[in-house]
DNA sequence: TTCATTTTTTAACTTAAGTGAACGAAAACA
DNA sequence: TGTTTTCGTTCACTTAAGTTAAAAAATGAA
C-alpha cells in the first residue's frame, strides 16, 4: 500500500530507508468507503489528501443542486482551500469509491521539513507542474464547447467516465445531466450515419 | 522597481540586506513595451515571469483565431507550461501594456535555493497557494454562466475590464465576442427597467 | 426477489450562445 | 492628412444548452 506512494515520489527523488521509515511513521495511510464525506461546507480543516487508490471528488451545493468541480483518482493530491487560507470551506469532498488515501497536515508536512529538507523540494515541484497541467486544463476547458470536452475526457481519462456517475461528469464539464445525455445522444448519432 | 518585488515577499518571509543583494545581483529586472511577445508557440523557452507593474497575457491561435486565456497583473507569476515540461510551448505570451517583469529560469533558480533555502521554502508556499487559489477560479468557471462569469469578474478585477481589450476577455470568459457585446447590451437593459 | 430510490434518458419548450455579415468608430500607419 | 486595419456592436439566423416534467433504467436495501 504505502509501496504505492514511494513508487510516485521514486520518480521524483530517490529516498533512503531511513526517510521511508519517517514517513510511515506519521501514519498517513487511510481506507475510506464509499460514500464517505471528508469535508463538509462550512467545516474547518487541516488536512491534505493524496489518493492512493480509489476516487474521491470535490463538490458545492448551489441552489440544492450538487455541483462536481474536481475527480483525484490514483496519484493525485489536493490540499483543500480552506487549509490554505484557513477559512471555513466552501465545498465538500467525499469519496466516488472505496479509497485508500494519505491524509497530511501543513504542520506534519513543516515537521518533516525540517528533518528532510528534499521533501520541501519535492512539494515544491509536484505543486509548480500540478500548476502548470491546471492551467492548461482550464486552457482547453475554456477554449472548447461542452462537445469537444467531454471528447477530450473520452480520450484523456476514459476511466472516469465509467467510473463515474454521469449527473456528476456533467457538472464536471460545465454543463447540466440532460445535456450530457443529449450530448452524448448526438455523438452517437453522428458516428452511426 | 525591485521594491515592488521585496515588498511582495516580505509578506511572506523577511529578507536579510545579503538576501536582497543576491536577488539584485541575478540582474531579472526588465521592461517590455505594449504588444511585445515573450513566447510564441512552437518555442521552448526557460523564462518565468512575475509581473510588476503592467499586464501580459497568454493566447492560443486556433483556427486563424486568438483565444486569450490568461491576464497576470500586478504581483502576478507566471512559470509557462513548456518550462515545465521542456516542451515547445502551445501558447503565445505578449505584453497588454508597458510592463515591468523579472524573468528568471529554473536554473537560477536552483542556484539562489541552495545559497538560501529559504527562497525553495517561498516558492512553494506561493505556488500552493496559487494552486488552491487557482481551482477555486476554475471552479467559479464550472458553476456559472458567462454573465454570471461577467458579472463576477466585474466585482473581482474590475481593472480588468478597463484595461484589456473586449475581444480578448471574451475568450477569458469562454465565449465570442459578440456574445460577449450582447450579454453587456441585456445586463444594461436589465438595470434600465 | 420485490419495492423504493436514485440515476439516466427523452421530450417539448425557452433562452442564450455560435455564426456570418455588415456597419461605424477608433486606432494604427504611412 | 487620408488610408487602412482593427475593434466593438448590431442583426438575422442556426445550434445547442437550460428548464420542466415524465418515463425508463439501474441500483440498493429489505
Amino acid at each position: 500500500m504505502q509501496d504505492l506512494l514511494f513508487d510516485f515520489i521514486s520518480k521524483y527523488i530517490s529516498l533512503t530507508e531511513d526517510e521511508k521509515k519517517a514517513i510511515v511513521s506519521l501514519d498517513i495511510f487511510r481506507s475510506v468507503k464509499k460514500g464517505t464525506t471528508l469535508l463538509k461546507e462550512g467545516e474547518k480543516s487541516n488536512d491534505g489528501y493524496f489518493v492512493l487508490k480509489g476516487c474521491i471528488r470535490t463538490y458545492y451545493i448551489i441552489d440544492g443542486e450538487e455541483k462536481t468541480t474536481a475527480f483525484y483518482t490514483e496519484m493525485e493530491g489536493l490540499t483543500p482551500h480552506c487549509v490554505i487560507n484557513k477559512a471555513p470551506s466552501e465545498y465538500y469532498i467525499s469519496c466516488v469509491e472505496d479509497t485508500i488515501l494519505t491524509v497530511t497536515t501543513p504542520e506534519m508536512e513543516a515537521e518533516s521539513f525540517i528533518k528532510f529538507p528534499k521533501f520541501e523540494s519535492l512539494c515544491r515541484v509536484l505543486s509548480e507542474e500540478l500548476l502548470a497541467k491546471h492551467q492548461i486544463n482550464f486552457d482547453e476547458f475554456k477554449t472548447s464547447s461542452p462537445e469537444q470536452r467531454y471528447l477530450n475526457l473520452l480520450q484523456k481519462r476514459p476511466d472516469l467516465i465509467q467510473r463515474v456517475p454521469q449527473h456528476q461528469l456533467a457538472s464536471y464539464l460545465g454543463i447540466k445531466p440532460q445535456s450530457l445525455s443529449r450530448l452524448r445522444a448526438r455523438i452517437i448519432e453522428k458516428n452511426k450515419v
